[in-house]
DNA sequence: GTTGAAATTAGTACGAA
DNA sequence: TTCGTACTAATTTCAAC
């Protein structure tokens, strides 16, 4: 139900000045770090954990919230545990101008965790959780299918997670042991064919890869 | 850096009890419902909200992230706000008996989101935050490229994400207005041929949609 | 932007239903 | 088990520096 961030393949992103929000310096982006691990940190030990008063850390935090930096608060939980331990991505292509529908759709589907709309082959990934395999097929068949919006789909199943960062930052990037190289001289080691890139216009027609 | 819970497609799930840990009775599931849209409410207010009594939420809240039914809670941040308004899809096909190679070179990108295993086509998903499109580029083919492990990869740009549901839980599935039907039901009336499952060994060969 | 002290609220530990 | 109360500890707010 909830709609979220719309990113343009155009967006950017200097430091400093981003979007029509607030600044953020390296302090907010320490609180954001510490608050997408331990979401139900209180301000006081966040304070103290980033290294600032604890009224400092209100103001930040607030503005944090206010300026939409930071979304909601959620707590992650085990599917499995909860009886939905199946996960599957479905790839739909959805006829053009019927988007709307599809949309309207999509939220009559309490099994949906996640959409979004790509490049490529398909128009958009959705991804299910469910509580049997049987459970993915009928939603596929039954409930997908049946949208005149939906012009094909295509499932796989997930069979493992490997790995889920609460969320990504930018300061992330500035230390993992291995350092990040300018686009410009990545291109003479890269062995070529090896990868492609599937815009949103080709690759409806033909997709095979090199192996 | 966080190892999650592994979804076998074999995995069920019935109601009530659930895997090794603790039974789910509808009260964990309207606390949960409640904790993944706002993991910051006071355990007095989910209480009154829930419709116990405060220790009552207690013990139950502190049940719930001792079974690991919450595994965290973390605050979901706006990519754009902080400059990784670029996000993108990259299916990866890994040589068979590298995985834990390429595992190892996962945790090292912090720039990775998600990453699942699937069946299908591609063995892997990753999903990348970054904040321009040569980053993606440089990703795709400095990094990943030379992963002895990497066979290939396939990249699609999210455009737009939808919708993201904090977590999906079973209780939903009880009150979408449009009712879910058994499996078998479901066989008559799908316009065949329209979707295709892609199994984990099947669709490296041929795939072809029909549009 | 910081510290400290007051007011409020959260978390804990009981006995009773 | 769950509830209600009282107790303790912590957090938030607000003031002055």
């Amino acid at each position: 139900m909830s709609e979220i961030s719309r990113n343009g393949v155009s967006g950017g992103g200097q430091p400093g000045r981003i979007g029509i929000g607030l600044e953020l310096d390296d302090i907010h982006l320490k609180i954001l770090e510490v608050l997408r691990e331990n979401g139900r940190i209180s301000v006081a030990a966040l304070a103290e954990r980033v290294g600032i008063s604890r009224a400092n850390a209100y103001t930040r935090f607030e503005a944090l919230r206010a300026d939409g930096a930071i979304k909601r608060f959620t707590a992650e939980i085990d599917h499995v545990r909860t009886g939905l331990g199946i996960t599957a991505l479905i790839f739909v292509t959805v006829r053009q101008q019927m988007w709307k529908q599809f949309r309207a759709e999509l939220a009559r589907m309490p099994e949906v965790e996640y959409c979004a709309i790509t490049t490529g082959q398909h128009d958009a990934m959705i991804q299910v959780r469910v509580s049997d395999v049987a459970a993915v097929h009928t939603m596929v068949t039954d409930r997908l299918a049946n949208i005149p919006a939906v012009k094909a789909t295509e499932t796989v199943f997930i069979l493992d997670e490997v790995l889920r960062r609460p969320y990504v930052l930018p300061s992330d990037r500035d230390r993992p042991r291995q350092q990040r190289r300018p686009a410009q001289e990545a291109q003479g080691d890269v062995p070529l064919g090896k990868m492609r890139f599937v815009g949103a216009a080709e690759g409806r027609a033909a997709l095979r890869k090199d192996d």
